[in-house]
DNA sequence: ATTGAAAGTTCTCTAAAGGTTCTCTATGCT
DNA sequence: AGCATAGAGAACCTTTAGAGAACTTTCAAT
């Protein structure tokens, strides 16, 4: 756990190096975050470095170093790279992290466990979960959850007519898109995402 | 149980922290919850940690974390019930908190994002995120993410053959599943889950 | 190789703010 | 009355933040 000026030194050395490919002086930093004492900024360095976050090399001007250990956010994973079958795994570049409170944190936001398969060409699956946002904003084409005549809800693909009618689009080709007057289709929700935790 | 103050004060701390990730000091906690005194504050922190909500760093500002059992209720979210996409059936009003913390937090989680189709008929497409778990423990027929040779990574189920070799099965019937000696593959981790977000 | 400016290290001091420990008061409930 | 809950606030200790002096070391220009 960083104190406040520790996150801020933290952050600046960590731009500065992404910025010029070498590590700040102790003034600099002292300078960067508003300090005019290089002394203090040892001093958190030192914190940091104790803590984990970096890494010294005693003695030697610049010599700090970042560790793998990023600034996360609470409720966050990191995204280490991308899996391709039959190649190495292409690490990331930037080390990013994946802020899972925006994902799922919000007012309106539940899930829904997915019963059927008429969404899976979208790779929507039985048992899934999807992650909904309570809404009226809809777009053209969102996936929406739909209450049909305020009895039945499915999950469809949303399409508005020219002449006002609203058509629900599944996405398999066993089923057909269904075409409603705009008053027996009220919308939920949509979709946000989707969630699959076998087991 | 928690009296009337205390759960306003650990509410109070709970969404602080998911909002700035950070705790919040006693004081900020007071002006929170509409109380001018500090130290009424310290008393109900000291409750809480008591009663287990939070754990405490005595004497250091903005010691407090939430506890893993408070923190799966304070990341969770409603699973309203079940929507089925096939025939329109109607939604459940069975009530559920899905515990994301305990599907996301851990040690050695981490993100995966997808490319190609091997893996399609499992749902898994290009582009979608898969939830790791870094681990030498493996099942068999589990999805793991498998380096090949300390070269190739791969997305696959695993099978493990009597005469000691391993199997790696792709989910997509353009792709053939492939053998080799056990020694020739290293799994780096195992399919937790899959994350969707698109756009 | 020398050397001096810049950088790193080690201190001591100060102040503000947060945490801790009290005592005192009030209110509602049994 | 006795107890649990609520709150105010004073007094005190500790952490965090910052300044800056004094010293040592590194490094690059000469």
């Amino acid at each position: 756990m960083l104190t406040e000026s520790e996150k801020k030194t933290y952050m600046f050395i960590s731009d500065y190096i992404k910025q010029q490919g070498i590590a700040p002086t102790l003034p600099e930093i002292a300078a960067g975050i508003g300090i005019s004492s290089k002394g203090v900024i040892h001093r958190y360095v030192q914190a940091l470095a104790e803590k984990g976050w970096i890494t010294l090399i005693p003695k030697v001007h610049r010599g700090i170093k970042l560790t793998s250990k990023a600034l996360s956010k609470a409720f966050s994973l990191p995204l280490l790279g991308t899996i391709a079958a039959g190649q190495p795994i292409e690490a990331i570049q930037t080390h990013t992290e994946i802020d899972l409170a925006s994902i799922f944190a919000g007012e309106g936001r539940y899930l829904l466990r997915v019963r059927g398969d008429s969404m899976i060409d979208e790779g929507i699956y039985d048992g899934d979960m999807i992650i909904c946002q309570q809404t009226t904003q809809v777009h053209n084409n969102d996936i929406v959850i739909a209450l049909i005549d305020k009895q039945e809800a499915t999950l469809k693909r949303l399409q508005r007519n020219i002449d006002g009618t609203i058509t629900l689009i599944p996405a398999n080709p066993s089923y057909s898109p269904m075409t409603y007057p705009a008053h027996r289709v009220s919308v939920q929700g949509i979709f946000i995402g989707l969630l699959r935790v076998p087991r």
